[in-house]
RNA sequence: CGGAGUGUAGCGCAGCUGGUAGCGCGCUUCGUUUGGGACGAAGAGGUCCCCGGUCCGAAUCCGGGCACUCCGACCA
């Protein structure tokens, strides 16, 4: 799209002072987000795309998993809550009263809304097993949110549920949902560590959490460099620092600061039990089905991403989240902007092409800033040529159309 | 919720021993520029977070709120 066409057309040159940490700082002064109140974000057009890119990698491994996709409501009634001991217990969860004085919750997850769903649709072992997933938001009632959008009273989560007849099936798909999480963060750009970690309120079983390493997350974890032994050190405390690996035992344990970004849970028969979900399996015998679920920060993810790459000058986004796939700047004296946006464009590139009235320098400051993967220059010195440029390289090379496009078709 | 800090133009800030507000960037107009956030000239833009108090007079002093950031607790 033209640069001209875009909503917001300028950046900031300074951050307002507020925002503290890194993706806070890149993500509005670049144009990606805006700040409502604390922990609670508006996503402009590019921050927007953004986020639609991390969900389409996500939706695309969870149908590869077998997951069907639904959209659930944000606004719950109170008695699901209380079906489950949630509404009493946890103390993250906004509740709203009406105006007729009747209570409702804000969806903070959504085992209270899914397990009824799929009751009404598995009554036998033939109907499963099943998996269910959305992309939602979510709103809890954090004492204290904070870093940008790693950590918000509102964000956008990932949630798949699954229902299995036996604890062998459950374990089969948990393992086939770990490593389809792990493929998805390496679609992300990102290196996720399969963290031990307490189940919380969930489950008293342990939970794997995936973490990634950045000093901007909050989540305290001892890793070994050897296998890939990682355990949340906040959850579980009988490891310490210096440790050997007990998986490998040839290497000694680190510590490091990451965030979460993904967790799966075994909740066994909890939830089933609380929804008296009931079914026949094949001897005849009524039995609740094992559940499990599993999350993914999506609007967390991509300040992990931020956070992860970024340099002096701005962001730096990994070619499959990035926003657009070019950044065409047309500088003073170049005559064929247009016809290389439209030859782009035809071939099916996302571009982004700066027609905007300013200066070279701005535009070059701009373009570093939003990070755009590639970034190609017009001007009266390439004639007909196009110079190419990769965010996060200092090289750039004049090339033909041709060249560049076969470039980008790599 | 405990501790610390900050609220003045769109953004960043100065003014705070009281006398009705200023700088940089940005914005508008004109001109000159044009490969790393250009230059000159002329302009526009303000409930000084809110409420109350003291005073002839409050951005400034006093009291009470609210918001945001950071540390902590919390994060089924």
């Amino acid at each position: 799209m033209r640069q001209t066409d875009l909503f917001p057309k300028k950046t900031l040159r300074e951050a307002p002072k507020d925002a503290e940490t890194v993706n806070h700082q890149l993500l509005v002064r670049a144009g990606y987000v805006r700040q409502l109140m604390a922990g609670v974000y508006t996503y402009l057009p590019l921050g927007l795309k953004v986020l639609n890119k991390i969900s389409q990698i996500v939706r695309e491994e969870m149908d590869e998993l077998g997951g069907k996709e639904v959209l659930m409501p944000l606004m719950h009634p109170a008695l699901n809550w209380k079906q489950t001991g949630g509404w009493d217990h946890i103390d993250v969860l906004f509740k709203v009263k009406s105006r007729t004085k009747k209570d409702y919750a804000l969806a903070q997850s959504h085992e209270e809304v899914v397990t009824p769903l799929a009751k009404e649709f598995i009554h036998s072992y033939k109907d499963l097993p099943l998996s269910i997933y959305h992309i939602q938001w979510k709103f809890r009632d954090e004492l204290r949110s904070k870093s940008g959008i790693l950590r918000g009273r509102e964000f956008l989560m990932k949630d798949l549920y699954s229902w299995h007849i036996n604890q062998k099936d459950f374990d089969e798909f948990y393992g086939k949902a770990k490593l389809s999480y792990l493929k998805i963060f390496k679609r992300l750009g990102l290196t996720a560590k399969v963290t031990e970690a307490s189940g919380g309120g969930f489950s008293e079983k342990i939970s794997y959490e995936f973490e990634v390493l950045t000093d901007a997350g909050e989540a305290n974890i001892l890793f070994c460099d050897n296998c890939d032994f990682c355990v949340n050190t906040d959850d579980i405390d009988k490891y310490k620092a210096g440790d050997m690996c007990p998986r490998c035992k040839k290497d000694n344990l680190k510590p490091a600061k990451a965030s979460e970004v993904g967790n799966v849970f075994d909740l066994g028969e909890k939830y089933t039990r609380a929804f008296n979900f009931i079914i026949t399996n094949d001897k005849g015998a009524q039995v609740y089905p094992i559940m499990g679920c599993y999350g993914i920060g999506i609007s967390r993810t991509m300040g992990v991403i931020v956070e992860k790459f970024h340099d002096g000058r701005g962001i730096i986004w990994p070619k499959s989240v990035a926003p657009f796939d070019v950044h065409l700047l047309e500088l003073p004296g170049a005559k064929n902007a247009e016809s290389v946006y439209k030859n782009l464009k035809k071939l099916g590139i996302d571009v982004l092409w700066d027609d905007r009235d300013l200066s070279a320098g701005e535009k070059f400051a701009d373009s570093d800033l939003i990070g755009i993967p590639v970034r190609l220059v017009v001007s009266a010195k390439t004639g007909d040529e196009i110079e190419w440029k990769e965010r996060d390289s200092q090289k750039s090379e004049n090339l033909s159309f041709n060249e560049a496009i076969k470039k980008l078709q790599k």
